[in-house]
DNA sequence: TAGTGGTCTAGACCACTAG
DNA sequence: TAGTGGTCTAGACCACTAG
């Protein structure tokens, strides 16, 4: 096997997964600042970036604007789950699924640390046929490692009674802005109860993220 | 909704994706070089550079030192996927699927801190088809490595399965705010039932945001 | 050998964040 | 305001490819 001559910045990125995988640097804590890594690895800007872009491709961290690099929640480079529809009379009806550049919300909601895109579905709640609310759902995405030649599965967002991972429901009363109002074909302001539903796993990381728009005047959600 | 001005690689990454879409370039075609599109676009090499490490990042090209840069195979970029309606009365609609920049709020929900795109579904939710509510769908998004040819697979979002993953929703009782107005066809200010779900994987990280829209005042939601 | 991408410099100015 | 990341310049030299 040949021995590859290491970059400054692969050499830097080298560094950083060592940190980070040592525990010298914690999910949360800030990456020294590309100006300090600079005069540390006596390099331009350019390159640092480069490796802090190697860096936030993998997932290790993650950038903000004006604030600085931070290194992201572990990561899990599998996604294996499926959506389930409630065993009631409410179904769903697939609007759109999309693998999207998750917003600032999303990621929050998520605590979706990494640069990674992630998988947006959009789907109708209807009761007896008829539309009675709307579902976002949300799900880390990953590409197959190179080598491992994997499939990933969306698993059921709403099965989650036999396993042993969390969830957190939230549940509004909004109205229906633009977007929702249109899709749902309400006007807007009308009134939604939301249900908002982190899907957690044993280790209390978000991996998945749902939010259901139920059309407020017609229905209304009696939970735990 | 913000206009962001376009940067330089931003519109090379751009052009070359429409020329690809458009059919101007074609899998296994030699996108021009980077001294050929620094002259093209009267920019330096590195912004060319940098624009193409998105089209690869994004799985539309890929590269080969010392001959160029190269359109992928367009199966590494599409995506399949399945749903499936349990035969009860609430039901979807699809309106889009999309692969798009989330917003902040979606960012937020997903804790999604990167600006990678998305994958957003918007559909409707019906009732004896009627339109009763409306869903947002988000999912991280990745582009296949260029030399895996591999597909993704959306599996049925409904049909879950035990799983080791867990979920988070919120159920929100919200006001119809102008975008669900329209989307519903409600005013402004009504009262919309919401599900908001998150995703997680084992490791907590949300890999799903969903939230749904319902029409408030015509659905009753009872669940645990 | 000519052309390609890979790494890197030493700056510059802009945008965003927080105090 | 100071510090952070975002974009960009106008070069340089190295590694790889193919004729």
């Amino acid at each position: 096997m040949a021995i590859n001559k290491l970059s400054i910045y692969h050499i830097i990125v080298e560094d950083i997964k060592t940190k980070i995988l040592k525990g010298e640097l914690k999910s949360g804590d800030m990456v020294p600042s590309e100006n300090q890594l600079s005069r540390e690895y006596d390099t331009s800007r350019v390159t640092v970036r480069k490796a802090l872009s190697v860096l936030i491709n993998e997932g290790y961290i993650f950038t903000v604007q004006g604030k600085g690099n931070f290194v992201s929640d572990p990561n899990l480079y599998e996604y294996e789950f499926q959506f389930k529809n409630e065993e009631h009379s409410l179904d769903t009806k697939l609007i759109s699924v999309e693998i999207v550049k998750p917003t600032t919300d999303i990621r929050i909601h998520m605590q979706h640390h990494s640069n990674d895109k992630i998988v947006e579905i959009k789907s109708y709640l209807t009761y007896d046929g008829d539309i009675i609310g709307y579902a976002l759902k949300y799900m880390p995405y990953r590409p197959k490692e190179p080598i491992l030649e994997k499939e990933f599965h969306y698993i059921n967002l709403e099965e989650t009674a036999d396993n042993n991972f969390g969830e957190t429901v939230k549940i509004k009363a909004e109205s229906a802005d633009e977007e929702i109002s249109k899709i749902l074909n309400i006007i807007l302001g009308y009134p939604i109860l939301s249900l908002e539903t982190k899907i957690e796993n044993e280790n209390n990381d978000i991996i998945g993220y749902e939010k259901i728009y139920l059309i407020g005047d017609r229905y209304q959600i009696i939970g735990e």
